[in-house]
DNA sequence: AGCACGCCGACT
DNA sequence: GTCGGCGTGCTC
């Protein structure tokens, strides 16, 4: 018989691992590896999502397997290279099969049960009392439609009474995949058609076929027949009726995107058609991944035009990888409008449905570039050549979540596995990439100049601590002020950057010193103007303003470090007659907003953009000729080694929207410190330097690249608990390591408490490959049957 | 992770 | 004698 084994939808680690079933003679010809299937699981046998990863004959039946019950669809099939990404995935971030099968896959089309039951015998003595009022309202003779939902009854106990022999039940599953479709109208009988209209009566259905005559019209959206001649739906209907047209329905799309403008073909410059050979030269040699340094506006995106272009050509797919948040308007923009339909858009905010018939026009082959975020690395694509990851230093690269995944490392192994060719794109690549250009690994393109020949922002670099010093206590140093108050005369827009959204970064007693932090986190909260409360940024707590300190009674409580909101309470103070956009996780939380606002800044309906991270990137706009960056240091000196990185990265970054159009930019930055080297050599935007001098640190200090760092998060609501399961975990890990690696912690967690869960975590550096799996082992022994649950984090991005 | 089974104390 | 609370062990 023919045995598949199974990859079960459930993410738990007991049950990591294949299950075998038999394939009933009535799927032998369909089934599939790589299909997506229905399964009994577990005692009561219900029904879950599997998928097929192998499939054996076997003689022998000695063994009683389940049969499989069902195959999902015979259209998406998970090919063999993304099943060895799951594979590689489970192996490199310590994940279960199922989640990174799961993560590949499109969204679980869940699979929802319509359960009848009627009863079978007389005899109710067997039964509980629970049992016999659910039997109560049953009928004997036909079966009656059971909501779980509403009565006290699982369905454990529906199955169990069956088994008894009490009930007899139905059980029908339904996937709820929701195929669209739209309702069409045509012509079914000319003859009788051409008859109704010498009725003289029937003014509103002669005009329906007139229309439909005249127009030399086949068939037509009901929806926009009813728009155009202003009939009503009863009209069409009667017409139906009397068999003179027919109304039917047809699968469609969703549509994802609407309208693009054509983005025609531009001419490569001579320095783009030179990073354009170097690429595709260097491919042909063997070179895996290219690394494209370039500075903002140096036009990398018409480079990764011409090389889509260059590889569909030749009838090969590929996919385009940008950050989350700059997938919105402009860079589909120009894919869609140089692409047109062969372009899929995969992003997090599509629905479900959305997002399942974008993968299936992709694995059906009629989409043959995804342009999309993070999870679009596996996107199903036919033919696959050619990855693009542009932004590359991102940290919405990496999942939160398990498999905690780095997407330049899931792209790299996809291209090996398919002889591909992946690019990666920066003005401020990551560490870790730069030094796989110094080690060889790579192939490095570096452009710095800019395409329409405007040349770089002024930087100038304020010293916060002198302008405290001079007497000016305001947010704004003077230079930045004037420069505002400049840029507003001459009717030149500003972008204004604080990462850090709310009002005031936390709420404290001039008297004790005493800080509102959270009841249920270790954080301070944050003042909010908009609500007048205090918000914990953690767990979305609020609560009031205390009047009087609640430690020493004193009255002087005030506000302390500033936010995006009293950013834009000041310069509405300061230039009453500027007009202010705020972007910010408060201001773009509805759908569309980002959207919206980013449109309307762009058209100049705005002259100043206030922001956090979300304004540094991927917006181009032209008019903008000054940057302010309000406090520099606000990342600098948290704990965590990418600290100096990500600071820099930000503030290159964000001086690249000065400037963009004729007009020279002009970036101002405001700081506490200016004389680290990352405030230092952004403002001179001076990649290489930055790089010599963090590379260098980094290998003092036995960071990543030249280690990997192991981070493991231990949470507990009972801290005693916690504590002593982690303490006994360092000593049982110590054990099995080798004597170089580094054991740091365990220590409490920067923060040490969300929502009311306690945060423990320890460190471990060392190449951890062959270590990782016996390391897992010990800390899942330790802490099941514990309170202590555990995360671990291969090479994090944030150390908090 | 669910879910069933089984053992034990509490209670009509 | 019945109910339900939680510890234990299994899932093809």
């Amino acid at each position: 018989m023919i045995i598949a084994s199974v990859c079960i939808d459930n993410p738990s680690k007991e049950i990591d691992r294949l299950f075998d079933y038999s394939v009933p003679d009535s799927l032998k010809e369909s089934i599939k590896i790589g299909m997506r299937v229905i399964v009994p699981f577990g005692a009561s046998n219900k029904l879950i999502q599997g998928v097929v990863l192998e499939i054996n004959e076997k003689s022998e039946e000695e063994i009683k397997y389940k049969e499989i019950y069902d195959i999902i669809d015979e259209e998406f099939i998970l090919p063999q290279d993304l099943i060895k990404l799951a594979y590689f995935m489970k192996k490199k971030y310590v994940c279960t099969l199922s989640e990174a099968i799961y993560s590949i896959l499109p969204p679980k089309m869940g699979i929802s049960e319509c359960i009848e039951a009627k009863i079978i015998t007389e005899d109710c003595s067997i039964c509980s009392k629970k049992e016999k009022q659910f039997l109560s309202m049953l009928n004997k003779d036909k079966y009656l439609k059971i909501d779980l939902k509403s009565i006290n009854i699982k369905r454990a106990d529906l199955i169990s009474m069956r088994n008894r022999g009490i009930i007899d039940l139905k059980i029908e599953t339904k996937q709820n995949l929701n195929k669209k479709t739209v309702q069409l109208v045509r012509l079914k009988d000319n003859k009788k058609a051409i008859e109704l209209l010498n009725n003289k009566k029937l003014k509103q259905q002669r005009n329906i076929i007139e229309y439909f005559l005249n127009n030399n019209i086949n068939e037509i959206l009901l929806s926009q027949l009813i728009d155009i001649l202003g009939c009503s739906r009863v009209t069409i209907k009667s017409l139906e009726e009397k068999g003179v047209i027919e109304i039917f329905e047809r699968e469609v799309y969703r549509e994802v995107a609407t309208e693009y403008a054509n983005y025609p073909k531009h001419i490569l410059s001579h320095i783009q058609r030179k990073a354009f050979e170097s690429i595709l030269n260097e491919y042909r040699e063997g070179r895996r991944v290219s690394l494209i340094r370039g500075v903002t506006g140096c036009g990398k995106t018409e480079i990764y035009l011409n090389l889509v272009e260059y590889f569909i050509n030749l009838n090969y797919g590929a996919i385009v990888l940008v950050p989350e948040i700059s997938l919105t308007p402009q860079t589909v923009e120009r894919f869609k409008g140089r692409f047109k339909d062969k372009v899929a858009i995969l992003h997090s905010r599509l629905s479900d449905g959305e997002r399942y018939d974008e993968w299936r026009r992709i694995s059906r082959g009629e989409a043959k570039i995804v342009v999309g975020a993070r999870s679009a690395v596996f996107a199903p694509v036919e033919n696959l050549k050619l990855i693009i990851i542009d932004e590359e230093h991102e940290y919405s690269y990496k999942s939160e979540q398990n498999p905690k995944y780095l997407t330049r490392e899931v792209a790299e192994q996809r291209v090996n596995l398919i002889d591909g060719l992946l690019v990666l794109g920066s003005a401020t690549p990551s560490i870790e990439s730069y030094y796989n250009v110094s080690r060889g690994i790579y192939n490095l393109i570096e452009i710095d100049e800019r395409v329409s020949g405007s040349t770089l922002p002024d930087v100038h670099i304020v010293d916060m601590r002198q302008e405290l010093i001079t007497g000016n206590r305001s947010i704004f140093s003077r230079e930045l002020y004037s420069s505002i108050e400049e840029n507003l005369k001459n009717n030149k827009q500003t972008i204004l950057f604080l990462n850090r959204r709310g009002y005031s970064t936390f709420v404290s007693c001039r008297e004790c010193g005493y800080v509102c932090k959270c009841s249920n986190c270790d954080v301070a909260m944050t003042y909010h103007i908009s609500t007048n409360t205090l918000e914990c940024h953690y767990c979305g707590q609020t609560m009031h303003i205390p009047k009087l300190c609640p430690k020493c009674k004193s009255k002087y409580i005030k506000h302390f470090g500033a936010g995006t909101e009293k950013i834009e309470q000041e310069v509405k103070r300061l230039f009453p007659s500027a007009r202010v956009i705020r972007m910010d996780m408060d201001t773009t939380r509805k759908k569309g907003e980002h959207e919206r606002l980013y449109r309307l800044f762009k058209e100049h309906k705005a002259d100043i953009l206030i922001g956090t991270q979300m304004i540094s990137k991927g917006m181009d706009f032209k008019n903008v000729t000054l940057v302010g960056v309000v406090a520099a240091d606000t990342m600098l000196n948290l704990p965590d080694f990418r600290a100096a990185e990500r600071t820099f990265q930000l503030l290159v970054q964000v001086a690249g929207r000065a400037g963009r159009g004729y007009d020279k930019g002009k970036v101002v930055i405001q700081t506490y410190e200016p004389e680290h080297y990352s405030i230092q050599l952004a403002a001179t935007q001076n990649y290489n330097e930055f790089y010599k001098k963090e590379i260098e640190i980094r290998r003092f200090l036995n960071n990543p690249p030249f280690t990997d760092l192991t981070y493991f998060l231990f949470t507990s609501n009972n801290e005693e608990e916690l504590i002593k399961i982690c303490k006994e975990i360092e000593q049982e890990v110590k054990r099995v390591i080798p004597s170089d690696f580094t054991i740091l912690g365990p220590t409490p967690n920067f923060i040490s408490k969300i929502k009311n869960t306690f945060r423990w975590n320890m460190m471990i550096k060392g190449c951890i490959v062959d270590y990782i799996d016996i390391i897992d082992k010990i800390i899942y022994d330790k802490t099941r049957a514990t309170s202590v649950k555990y995360s671990i984090d291969l090479n994090p991005y944030s150390l908090i």
